[in-house]
DNA sequence: CGAAAATTTGACATGACTCAACTGGAGTGG
DNA sequence: CCACTCCAGTTGAGTCATGTCAAATTTTCG
């Protein structure tokens, strides 16, 4: 269950993990099992835990006063899923993040975290490029939320991400592109025409 | 001209900086003048520098296939500027970057920006803290950006950046928030009325 | 098989865009 | 100090993209 984390870190950092590293990342991150639909985090309360997804998808989404759901982000293998500005600022979230499938994680506390951060440099190196990489694609998803249209931002979706589309169902990608189920739909059948 | 970047690392880490710290801060960060208008970087060129701004304001923006541009980020005093994606991929940005006021930056190439990095334990706190923050912003501008209406949207930035508000013309704040410079107009005066 | 979930479709409403014209500074040079 | 230009902002009319609501259809899965 560990070696997909362990191996992804060494992935991403270039200082060798000792044993002991690895003993320390074993113990903290505890696997766990998450069913569909299960919540992993609540709007309002403060987070207290991140997850990395071994198996399963989860996404994170915020509603809005009409009660409607926005899907600000989506997880799966090998991606991490919880509030991070939550966790780390100690505030109650904004978001919901809950399981779309039956989902296996390895879970850690925000202590742990930090620990994990100072005492293991390969893993500090993973955390650092992961934020960085994290804020990029921010970046360019509010770059195409605010020049490109809905057929645009699918098509370009299509293209980044192409197996959240295999994963999630339409609307929710519709919610997490920002447009309605039936947008969405009218868009894909206006792009296949082409 | 290098005090306020020297105290902005003191308030966001913990450790504390020896001399010849500081001492290479001022070795790597050099002063720069860049008069309104002026380019600091440019779309399909391999970012070089970031930048500290002690005075002044720039933009960040795309410009789309009509020659429209979009503002994707604003910077003033004690902000930074630079395409950090383009820097840390070593590849062609999507952006420009100009000055919208005449502006006072410290300038730090991509190399001496990690070897700082390394070397200063307080630098590379600080920098870890600012990708944090800026991916924290940007989550929530996406939230922002696919579940408000115009005019939540413009509500929500005059409460978050209200420094934005003063330094920067109406079109240039509309296009910030993905609408146009019409759209905003009509969005003031009808929030005005309330 | 049957129920629930997801998707599609149609009719209509509306928010935001486009284009063009106009107004009102701010700055510049004669 | 005026005339002029440039830039920002406003306004109006028409259009278009996307949203809303309701219903029909298809898919998924227990």
């Amino acid at each position: 269950m560990h070696e997909e984390l362990i191996r992804y870190i060494r992935d991403r950092s270039v200082t060798p993990m000792s044993d002991d590293n690895i003993a320390s990342i074993k113990a903290f991150f505890v696997p766990k099992k998450f069913r569909r639909k299960q919540y992993f985090s609540q709007a309002d309360e403060i987070s207290k835990n991140l997850a990395f997804i071994v198996k399963g998808a989860m996404r994170q989404y915020s509603i809005d006063a009409k009660g409607i759901e926005h899907v600000v982000r989506l997880s799966i293998e090998n991606w991490w899923a919880g509030d991070r500005e939550s966790l780390s600022n100690q505030a109650p979230s904004r978001y919901f993040i809950d399981c779309w499938e039956d989902t296996d994680a390895l879970v850690i506390s925000r202590a742990d975290m930090s620990s994990l951060t100072e005492s293991i440099p390969a893993f500090s190196e993973m955390t650092r490029v992961l934020d960085e990489k994290h804020a990029f694609a921010l970046l360019n998803r509010v770059n195409a939320s605010i020049s490109l249209s809905a057929e645009e931002r699918y098509a370009d979706l299509e293209k980044s991400y192409p197996e959240f589309l295999q994963r999630f169902p339409q609307h929710i990608i519709a919610s997490y592109l920002g447009v309605t189920k039936e947008t969405l739909s009218r868009v894909r059948k206006q792009s296949s025409k082409r």
